[in-house]
DNA sequence: CCTAACTTTGTTTTT
DNA sequence: CAAAGTTAGG
């Protein structure tokens, strides 16, 4: 006799206790009504924690998980917690929309390319990409003579893209952040329209436009806005606070129908309106929404009293915010954060290294360990110091994977090959032949364009007009080119790369870098994660907007070992570590010497330094040098950071450093 | 006129 | 140490 035993892929098991697992204030935000709502969640107050519980009670009320649109401001925030829903509600998870602005735009614009005047397959350009577009233009416009200056594609693109991303007009741009271009406003704006022009004609978006061309589909198409709308019926935004005026919009018109908007941010922690983020949208959200219910959540989960207390001595120094009241809830800690003075950045490198090991010793594990900084170039020392003392270290460098030359020069290939109106790609390519520059490159362009018109009939392009050095090169390449698109069908990433490597690549590499041993292994890794990826469209796309830090994420197999890490305070936003080293606290350095020409400035670097400290849970040291060395130029006095004299004396201890140590722990140790 | 090799200079933050 | 600027060479 068998028993019948039904499964029930429904079933969630059993329900999640809300009450039981969350603050009242945290659980008053969960189960809040339908409707808007702002949620202020101090630093380390369990925000992430409430989102994710937050979309697990939608799920639970029966929210189907793709009526379900979560936006995040880092890939990274966005996996974490669809893997914490996941683990909340079995069942879910899957189908919902979660991710960054830009890749749920690109995820819109991919099947609406035709309804805002491009064509299926766009490529995405990065900064870099874009800079090209707009050197050549000017370029062509004959903008730059020997006798007039004119700004560099680099200022010229942070020019357009804070005017998108905030919606000023160009000459509101150049006027107050570029004044003495003021002369050349005319010029500017007509180099704007060309380079919009273009992008068209290439078939290309650039990140902006990933937010901005959404925006107008929305606006433009109520068909697709209106399918859209039905679709999400509960929107949650996660670090509001960082949106710029677009990112804004687009949430207004994404949650028209149903009105299910929730956003959680901390107005004491925007710090990205270099970047066009306006905190004023987390200010006034209760006047846009009228009927929003506003939620705070001010226990602080993670950091000890003593900490604590220096970050809100901080903050206070800034006008403009939300009055607010962390409390802490963890009891006090036997040392006050520590103020250093070191002599000079190399003694500080040696500090780190000293009191790092000494932690270690006590018992700390080096991933609870953190140094950070305002900038890259910080950590310079500090990694030699750590290199020769065999401490090891995970750090997120400046130069991101995908953005080195011998990835970009790759996915080149294979950007041209599926989009073959991609003009900077074509340019980038053709450049690594010997003889060809800019001016060689634009003209094969031309006649490469005339030539296949947006077709892949590559073997067309046997014959053109190339300087004579790089002629039998250039036959080589449009041999490649056609492998690569054989009767107009595409290969698949993974095994273009492979082709192009075999073809010319690999060669180029071994004549023209020194470390070619390392950049072979970057592209191995690379054409190890487009195995994943049929499509080359989708890979393009996700290398674009996953930038490094994920993509090494993504293929990490190992590293689970013990690493100190070091990271700039951007990059650490929604992290904490146990003991968090806080270095170059020096007018100049941070806040940075640009930064301190304005009231605004200064107050963002205060929200900065804000940041900084509240990553921390036990243990903080506050850093700097009196004395700035380098390498190829002198060396300058500094001053302690304004961020450190506001501290009220009594909330921290100072330590005395002496130069000469008693005993150096030596490398051949091997602690690890 | 262009490209490539050589010399100088001087570092924000990122999707 | 990498990128921008400068000059020599093709």
């Amino acid at each position: 006799m068998a028993r019948h035993y039904q499964l029930d892929p429904t079933s969630a098991g059993p329900a999640t206790d809300f009450a039981a697992e969350l603050n009242e204030q945290q659980l008053a935000a969960v189960t809040a009504a339908p409707g808007p709502s702002l949620v202020i969640a101090g630093a380390g107050s369990g925000k992430t924690r409430t989102l994710t519980y937050r979309v697990a009670w939608l799920l639970e009320q029966g929210t189907a998980p793709r009526n379900i649109l979560l936006l995040t401001f880092t890939n990274k925030a966005a996996r974490e917690m669809l893997e914490r829903v996941g683990a909340l509600s079995q069942s879910a998870a899957e189908g919902i929309w979660g991710g960054t602005f830009h890749s749920i735009g690109n995820r819109i614009l991919r099947r609406n390319a035709e309804r805002i005047g491009f064509r299926q397959g766009f490529t995405i350009m990065d900064r870099e990409d874009q800079e090209e577009m707009i050197e050549s233009i000017v370029a062509r416009e004959g903008l730059r003579t020997n006798d007039r200056r004119f700004p560099k594609g680099e200022v010229l693109a942070d020019i357009f893209s804070y005017s998108i991303n905030t919606g000023a007009p160009i000459s509101q741009v150049v006027a107050t952040k570029y004044r003495y271009f003021m002369p050349l406003i005319a010029q500017i704006e007509r180099v704007q329209v060309a380079y919009e022009g273009r992008k068209r004609e290439a078939n290309s978006l650039d990140f902006d436009d990933l937010l901005s061309k959404t925006l107008e589909l929305l606006q433009m198409c109520e068909d697709v806005a209106a399918q859209y709308q039905q679709q999400f019926q509960h929107i949650l935004v996660d670090e509001y606070q960082d949106t710029n005026r677009i990112q804004a919009e687009l949430v207004d018109w994404l949650g028209r129908k149903h009105g299910n908007i929730m956003v959680v941010g901390d107005d004491a922690q925007s710090i990205y309106s270099w970047r066009g983020a306006n905190f004023a949208n987390i200010l006034d959200f209760p006047k846009r929404y009228p009927t929003a219910q506003v939620f705070k959540i001010e226990t602080n989960y993670r950091s000890v009293p003593e900490v604590l207390n220096v970050a809100n001595a901080s903050i206070l120094g800034n006008e403009r915010q939300f009055p607010k009241n962390l409390a802490p809830v963890r009891t006090s800690y036997p040392m006050r954060p520590a103020l250093v003075p070191l002599s000079t950045n190399n003694q500080q490198a040696t500090f780190l290294a000293q009191r790092i090991l000494e932690l270690h010793e006590e018992g700390v594990r080096l991933n609870e360990i953190a140094v950070l900084y305002r900038a890259h170039f910080h950590s310079m020392e500090v990694q030699l110091e750590f290199t020769r003392r065999g401490i090891p270290f995970s750090i997120t460098s400046g130069l991101r994977f995908f953005e080195q030359a011998h990835v970009k020069d790759v996915s080149a290939f294979l950007k041209f090959a599926t989009n073959p109106r991609d003009e900077v790609a074509f340019k980038r390519m053709v450049k690594l032949l010997p003889g060809v520059g800019a001016k060689s490159a634009e003209s094969i362009w031309s006649q490469t364009s005339d030539v296949l018109d947006g077709g892949t009939e590559f073997g067309r392009l046997h014959g053109l007009k190339v300087p004579s050095k790089s002629a039998k090169n250039w036959e080589q390449l449009v041999h490649t080119l056609a492998e690569l698109a054989p009767d107009g069908s595409i290969l698949a990433p993974s095994t273009m790369i492979d082709s192009v490597l075999f073809a010319v690549y690999d060669d180029y590499m071994k004549s023209k870098f020194a470390n070619y041993e390392a950049r072979r292994e970057d592209l191995n890794t690379l054409a190890g994660f487009a195995r994943q990826f049929e499509s080359t469209e989708e890979f393009l796309s996700q290398l674009a907007l996953l930038g490094a830090v994920e993509t090494t994420d993504a293929l990490a197999v190992e590293s689970e070992s013990e690493k100190v890490t070091l990271s700039t305070i951007h990059q650490a936003k929604g992290l904490e570590w146990k003991v968090v080293f806080l270095i170059w606290l020096t007018e100049g350095m941070f806040p940075s010497s640009r930064s301190a020409e304005t009231d605004e400035g200064i107050e963002e670097e205060r929200r900065l330094f804000y940041v900084g400290v509240t990553r921390c849970c036990d243990e903080l040291y506050l850093t700097y040098p009196d004395l700035r060395l380098n390498a190829g130029y002198g060396e300058a006095l500094q001053r302690p950071s304004r961020f450190l004299t506001e501290i009220p004396e009594e909330l921290v201890e100072g330590w005395e450093v002496s130069a000469s140590r008693q005993k150096e722990p030596t490398s051949d140790d091997e602690p690890f």
